[in-house]
RNA sequence: GCGCCUGUAGCUCAGUCGGAUAGAGCAACCGCCUUCUAAGCGGUAGGUCGCAGGUUCGAUUCCUGCCAGGCGCGCCA
């Protein structure tokens, strides 16, 4: 699964690339060299199938002229096998054409790999603890959520793809005011009484109350509603998610910190790192140590422990359960305690940087028949989950949430995404998935197995299928870079290109015998390229949990 | 006032250590189905990468300032 050909050329080129500059300069020269050369996609094809800009990068301290650099580094390159050009052009870009054979070997390491290409080991040996949504159990999962649904459940799959022991962990939020006022609101409905003045409105509460009367039949206390709403609603929440294809690992009780005395332990702990100090009565952190703005308060005047509190033992003990790092996926309109956390990390003695992420996502828009849907809970105009996945489904909206990066503002145009074209890219990349699945449904009725056995790597010479190979033998780097920068989009935005590639392979590049010509080794061969292309944007969309389609 | 995010084609948006002529989809226009899925392919047109400086062989990318928009700054949860 490794070793394909980019990455071994990769390393190939940075050996000779050492060797050449170690006979003509000194250590200085040498040690300016990168760990690892980066060879890009020239977008040109005239630029051949890689490039390197490495001779511009070494011509200052070597004191020389970049194309003197390249000229020197060139000769080097060539001895490499699998290689049939090395040019220079421009300013010094080295630019590197493969044997095509040797390139088309990939579609053997694809086809053994399987479901497990694009995997790597970047990531080995790393325990995470992913968390996302977070909600509060005392409604629908709404619009708000659902970006982190699809990301965050992306994400999960990815760092684990790079070889990352990942655990999806949702925070419930099941104590404190919002859960008593929601019992109050829940109680009230069923009871015909009016809803508190600021608690929860909306039309699913009365719902919630008949669901839960109906289950429930002796139901009086307010703390009866509370308990029975909170199992139906969480229940609820659970459903849509797994509907949704987001599946996690631990549901965790902000109760159960409490029952467990995990505040204490973390008071405890912090104290002994100290940074717990009182003051006007309250137990704070001194948070502004790692550079938060102001202090906080762990334990109020009053004795009452603050929603802080419970943030800082849940830090705790998802670092005492063992996890390296912590990432925590919150909405923009959270961003200001991406300091007050790091800083907690801090005072608990871990490394900021390392033990702890903070990804800040921003708001999603929604548009729908040209304007914009103003969210708001108390205007009732509040879209679920369901309902997005109602209007537009799983796949569509999964897909358009993920393939954006989630610091960018995004707009959602249900209009848009109701439309089976081309307008969402999701189609275009099932498409490709469902076209390949047609043609290899065809080529093994004509008796062309798509496999290996009569696979000849000397047959893939055409532009189209080199274009292809090259986009094929890209995608391992972009699952890893996906991890390793915590940005799933670029899976999906591979796979538009990867799917753009072979449409146009497709459209050059006749598959299977046509009328009665006989059946030779390139129908075999670009059989088993196609099985190659069909199996890494499956891989990719499993990757996003998005399906991939036989038929569409 | 302070902090975070954003500003790239008419629209929605990509663009990993700074690299070659800044890309994609949609919308517009012109072509391509007598044989593998036209939800496709090919082409045309469309840009002061918010503005101004700086760093250097080279800046959409890095630094500074400014402008515009979004969000946030509780002993609330």
């Amino acid at each position: 699964m490794q070793g394909s050909f980019a990455d071994s050329l990769a390393a190939q080129v940075h050996a000779a690339v050492v060797r050449a500059i170690a006979a003509e300069f000194d250590g200085e020269v040498a040690s300016a060299i990168p760990d690892s050369i980066n060879l890009e996609r020239p977008k040109n094809r005239d630029h051949g199938d890689y490039a390197t800009s490495i001779a511009l990068q070494l011509a200052k301290v070597a004191g020389k002229n970049p194309r003197d650099i390249a000229t020197l580094l060139q000769k080097e390159i060539a001895t490499i096998g699998g290689i049939s050009a090395v040019d220079i052009a421009g300013p010094g870009f080295i630019n590197i054409t493969v044997d095509r054979s040797a390139q088309a070997e990939l579609v053997t390491v694809i086809l053994d790999s399987g479901a497990h290409y694009g995997e790597s080991t970047a990531l080995a040996g790393v325990s995470v603890n992913l968390e996302f949504i977070s909600a509060n159990p005392t409604g629908p999962l709404h619009l708000g959520h659902t970006r982190w649904a699809a990301v965050g459940d992306a994400l999960g799959r990815v760092l684990s793809a790079a070889g990352a022991s990942v655990t999806r962990e949702f925070y419930i939020n099941d104590r404190g005011r919002q859960m008593d006022l929601f019992g109050e609101s829940v109680q009230a409905a069923a009871q015909g009484k009016p809803i508190p003045e600021d608690g929860y409105q909306g039309e699913y509460i009365a719902e919630l109350a008949k669901e839960v009367v109906a289950k429930n039949p002796g139901i009086s206390s307010t703390i009866e509603f509370r308990e029975a709403a909170y199992q139906v609603q969480l229940a609820q929440q659970q459903h849509v998610l797994k509907d949704f294809h987001t599946t996690f690992d631990v549901w965790f009780s902000e109760r159960s910190l409490h029952e467990s005395n995990a505040v204490d332990h973390a008071l405890e702990k912090l104290r002994s790192q100290g940074h717990v100090f009182e003051e006007d009565g309250a137990v704070w952190l001194r948070t502004t140590d790692f550079g938060d703005d102001k202090d906080r308060v762990i334990i109020k005047e009053g004795g009452d422990l603050t929603y802080f509190a419970s943030d800082t033992a849940y830090y705790i003990n998802k670092r005492e359960r063992g996890f390296d790092i912590c990432i925590y996926m919150l909405g923009a309109d959270h961003h200001g305690y991406v300091q007050r956390l790091k800083a907690t990390a801090a005072c608990a003695g871990d490394n900021p940087d390392y033990n702890i992420e903070i990804l800040i996502g921003q708001l999603v828009k929604i548009m729908e028949g040209g304007e914009e849907l103003k969210l708001s809970k108390r205007a009732g105009t509040i879209i679920t989950l369901e309902e997005l996945v109602e209007k537009v489904g799983v796949d569509a909206a999964r897909y358009t949430l993920i393939r954006y990066p989630v610091d960018t503002p995004m707009v959602m145009d249900l209009d848009i995404l109701k439309k089976n074209t081309n307008d969402n890219p999701v189609y275009y990349v099932q498409y490709a998935h469902a076209r390949i699945a047609a043609v290899l449904r065809n080529a093994s009725d004509l008796g062309i197995s798509a496999t290996l056995e009569k696979f000849n790597s000397g047959e893939l010479t055409h532009d189209r299928e080199n274009e292809l190979l090259g986009a094929l033998a890209e995608y391992p780097r972009i699952v890893t870079t996906a991890a390793q920068l915590r940005q799933p989009h670029r899976i999906a935005r591979y796979l538009e290109e990867l799917a753009g590639v072979y449409h146009g392979f497709y459209a050059d590049c006749r598959v299977l015998p046509l009328g009665d010509e006989p059946i030779s080794d390139v129908h075999h061969a670009r059989a088993a390229l196609c099985a190659a292309t069909r199996q890494v944007l499956a891989n990719g969309l499993a990757l996003l949990g998005v399906s991939a389609p036989e038929r569409m």
